[in-house]
DNA sequence: TTCAACTTGGAATAAATCTTCCACTTAGTT
DNA sequence: AACTAAGTGGAAGATTTATTCCAAGTTGAA
């Protein structure tokens, strides 16, 4: 277990929700990248204090996003549990579309960076093992080609993801039109080269 | 007609051809922001050189790409006398993703950023139409769901293009099964919303 | 109330890149 | 060879954002 720190100060704790708020809303807007600078002045503090707190950007992410990738998580368990395998993986890619449609800055921690924490990590190879088993029941029962691998879901959602990146300012809705071009790509593409092996996943995640 | 300058003294011709070669290559390697300090350096000139002859990055950009832009549009051209439609598109896109595959700069410019000079606007315009008739015969032919648009056309070249960008550098085929998902995908998705209009394309290029 | 430990604001420093500027060099003409 | 206009290198200043630091302020326990 690692060692608990004290609790915060009263006034450091406000200063410390403060800061998250302010950091989401902002990064909703603006992306991850968003200067600490801005989120300090916007939240009224000076940059001592979101340096204090949170040293390394990683550390912001981190606190900002850990109960939005548990529900992604609980998103992919769902749909592993879904007794038609092809409904549970459209079904998962909508649903997580539709969170990184919200925020753009949760859609750039899922998809794009290797701002990628631990965190992401983490929750990708929680998920991964979720995808394969439901593309393999898919590929099983003929409702995916042959040769779809869980990097090809990922290709995908990198694919509606560039979409959405693309239009969120001028056609927030545009992204869908792309799925249901990945998804009816998906199932009746006739893929070629060889299958990409699951380092595939993480690397076009983190690129 | 623009007024034409006088012509460069001769070792000046041979520091701008340098600096050209030199930033075509890094570019290719490292895209468009490649820093004019590097530019300069790996061409064995000073800062002021380049700035002499390339004050703005838009001017550098239409120097080193235009050739390979009308190349692009030479490829709309022959796509769009081809008799078969759907033939016609996936062979202009694929080409046209073959081309970016040589040049991340390249890519860039065709589907990112408001780098997109006044000739990639121009470009856009003349192929756009192309397109559009390509996409229209198809639909009437069958090969393309009713309420295909140009701007579907270019979204998927935005969705592989993406997928180009993250892989390039481990997987540099990969792309090419996120063409086969986009194509198979245009063909055979029921499309939902209202068909996008031609102002989403450039502003989809141009995000 | 007092005080030690904790917190804070914001100025200072650093690093990366853009952009300007000008004393010095060179090409090409006379 | 001499001269002039064109061209050059690279230092200097401006911007933007990251990061550190500490004198001054605040909290909560004693």
């Amino acid at each position: 277990m690692i060692e608990s720190a004290p609790p915060l100060r009263r006034d450091a704790e406000r200063n410390r929700q403060l800061l998250l708020r302010t950091a989401f809303e902002l990064m909703a807007e603006r992306g991850l990248d968003v200067p600490y600078e801005d989120v300090a002045r916007a939240a009224g503090t000076g940059m001592g204090t979101i340096y204090r707190r949170f040293p390394e950007r990683r550390d912001l992410l981190d606190a900002l996003f850990s109960e939005h990738i548990e529900t992604v998580i609980g998103l992919a368990e769902q749909a592993a549990r879904h007794e038609d395998a092809w409904a549970g993986l459209s079904w998962f890619l909508e649903r997580q579309l539709e969170i990184e449609a919200q925020s753009r800055g949760l859609g750039e921690l899922l998809r794009r960076r290797n701002q990628a924490t631990e965190l992401v990590q983490r929750a990708h190879e929680r998920m991964t093992p979720l995808v394969a088993g439901l593309i393999a029941r898919a590929v099983e029962a003929g409702q995916l080609p042959a040769g779809a691998t869980p990097a090809d879901f990922a290709a995908a959602h990198v694919m509606v993801g560039s979409v959405m990146d693309a239009s969120r300012d001028f056609a927030p809705q545009l992204w869908r039109r792309a799925l249901t071009v990945a998804l009816a790509g998906l199932r009746h593409a006739d893929l070629p080269g060889d299958p990409p092996g699951e380092t595939v996943i993480n690397r076009l995640y983190n690129h």
